[in-house]
DNA sequence: GTCTATACGCGGATAGAC
DNA sequence: GTCTATCCGCGTATAGAC
């Protein structure tokens, strides 16, 4: 909480870098240059690369995280929210083309990779995962099946967003992403359906 | 057509080591000891890392038509070797769960590197993507909805190796896998119907 | 806190002997 | 075709001056 700046500077490059370029292929030396520090400077903040993992999952967690907060209030109901989910892939077109999913491609990379932040990377799998869970949960379905319908959506999402970035191919992630809204209403209709008969029976 | 098997355990142990571990990340130290032959010799084989990434993307297109082509041979209908693909999160869900896709993983290294064989590995997916419109085809799709289908399919095989390669969850794979099986019966019956219908008005 | 200078290993790649 | 020896740049990381 020392509130230093320049550590949020070197941090906010690292996560832009490690989407861009992965992790692995991104040196101190190209995080420095666009910060605009020295390389040895860099040490005083931290002494490892992995630290500076470890500092940008620990941010995309938090930005995440936000981001769910701000599509809670924006959406009156959880059908409203979960296509704030789905629309990612629209608002994000342009940038899910050039580089993929942020959370999709470090993920895997690190699985590659071996690397010890496995784990902590899938923290941000897991703030989707059970932020959509409670939304279906919300909105009418039990506990296990909400889990699955998350991960459902998670799922399609991932699909999407890897072949988007392998064939460029904005059309395709519009009529996928049109079949995901069309999903989503199907399965929360059918829900209400079986809700409404619960309680007239 | 030299018919080198040099060459040929070259190609093969970096094919193995750029999915374990990753092309950027994969050394030709790394390749040669997997060989059991010197750095220098290397060299005689491949000038450059990315003549082998080349030699690598060729062989893995060969190995998935070749694959495909014992689907055609093992499926009686178009939809068994639809089926056969979808399968393949099945047979392959130990490695996916430690190293991902093959092809999706290649191609977001790729993309993240902005490696000139970028297309090439897109070559990859392709063979997929015609192979199974070729099938809805077959089944009695029109063409662009077979093409369609066959997106909407490869999207959700990779979405579920990418989150069964983060999460390591066998029974989500084997339920999403399910689903696939119902969607691809579904799609194909109410085509079946449409064909039925049309042909006795 | 920020800098320069530097250590040291590993990466791709080459030369040339056998 | 296979080997050893070697070049050179880049990578992480450290020491120490300002």
């Amino acid at each position: 909480m020392s509130g230093n700046t320049t550590r949020q500077e070197i941090v906010a490059a690292a996560d832009d870098l490690f989407y861009r370029h992965g992790f692995d292929h991104t040196s101190f030396a190209h995080i420095a240059e666009a910060v605009g520090i020295s390389r040895g400077n860099f040490y005083h903040h931290f002494k490892t690369k992995d630290e500076i993992l470890d500092a940008v999952i620990e941010k995309r967690v938090a930005d995440r995280v936000a981001m769910m907060e701000r599509w809670e209030i924006a959406g009156s109901t959880p059908e409203d929210r979960i296509l704030s989910f789905v629309d990612i892939l629209i608002v994000n077109g342009d940038k899910i083309v050039r580089y993929g999913c942020p959370i999709g491609t470090l993920t895997s990379e690190l699985a590659k990779l071996n690397h010890t932040a496995r784990g902590e990377a899938n923290r941000l799998f897991g703030a989707f995962r059970t932020w959509l869970a409670q939304q279906f949960t919300a909105a009418g379905q039990a506990e296990t099946e909400a889990h699955r319908l998350a991960m459902h959506l998670l799922m399609r999402s991932q699909g999407v967003a890897t072949l988007l970035n392998a064939f460029h191919d904005r059309e395709f992630a519009a009529r996928e992403v049109e079949l995901m809204r069309e999903w989503v209403g199907a399965v929360l209709a059918s829900n209400g359906d079986r809700a409404r008969s619960a309680k007239t029976t």
